[in-house]
DNA sequence: TTCGTATATGGTGCTTAGATCATATTATCA
DNA sequence: TGATAATATGATCTAAGCACCATATACGAA
């Protein structure tokens, strides 16, 4: 799945789903990738505010992968997530 | 140009190519996305702890996007940059 | 080299993220 | 339905981002 991400709340469905997908709760996430439940719970709920760093660590820790790229306007090829 | 973006300074790198292509100055850049020249300046150069929400300023104002995916195993198609 | 611009650096002050602990709320399931 | 696990909420405190202003430095052209 390819999540597009605009916004916070985009961000934390991406990383809720990953993390789902994996069968994790958010107290295992948080011993795998040294964020804190409270705080992976308030970045999954997409209360913005959040650092980058933090990102970066879940993102490792659920197997994901950031990429920047220009604005595609081409087709749109159904592989795409944005909420 | 696809960036995969796993550290700050993947990031800082991404925003200063972007900016460049379009050949805009901090200070445009800064205009054009509510952020500070000076806070643009520290990002390209790769300061860790950014805001989310910066970067998505600076992303939108430069028309990129930013995706969140499974960290491909597969094979490598050479259209990525990473540093 | 000198002028003008672009970028970097540095300080202040307000605001807030996140670590940490405690607890409330919400699933989940035998 | 009651226990147990999962998630959310809330408070405190420290570290740090970023707006903001001033200035230093690097860079390009003439």
């Amino acid at each position: 799945m390819k999540h597009l991400v605009r916004t916070s709340k985009n961000l934390g469905h991406a990383i809720r789903q990953a993390r789902k997908a994996k069968n994790l709760t958010q107290k295992e996430l948080a011993s795998m990738s040294g964020v804190w439940q409270e705080t992976i719970s308030k970045i999954e709920n997409g209360s913005g505010g959040t650092k980058l760093e933090t990102v970066f660590d879940l993102i490792a820790a659920l197997d994901l992968e950031i990429t920047v790229t220009e604005r595609s306007k081409g087709a749109p090829d159904g592989l795409e997530d944005i909420f």
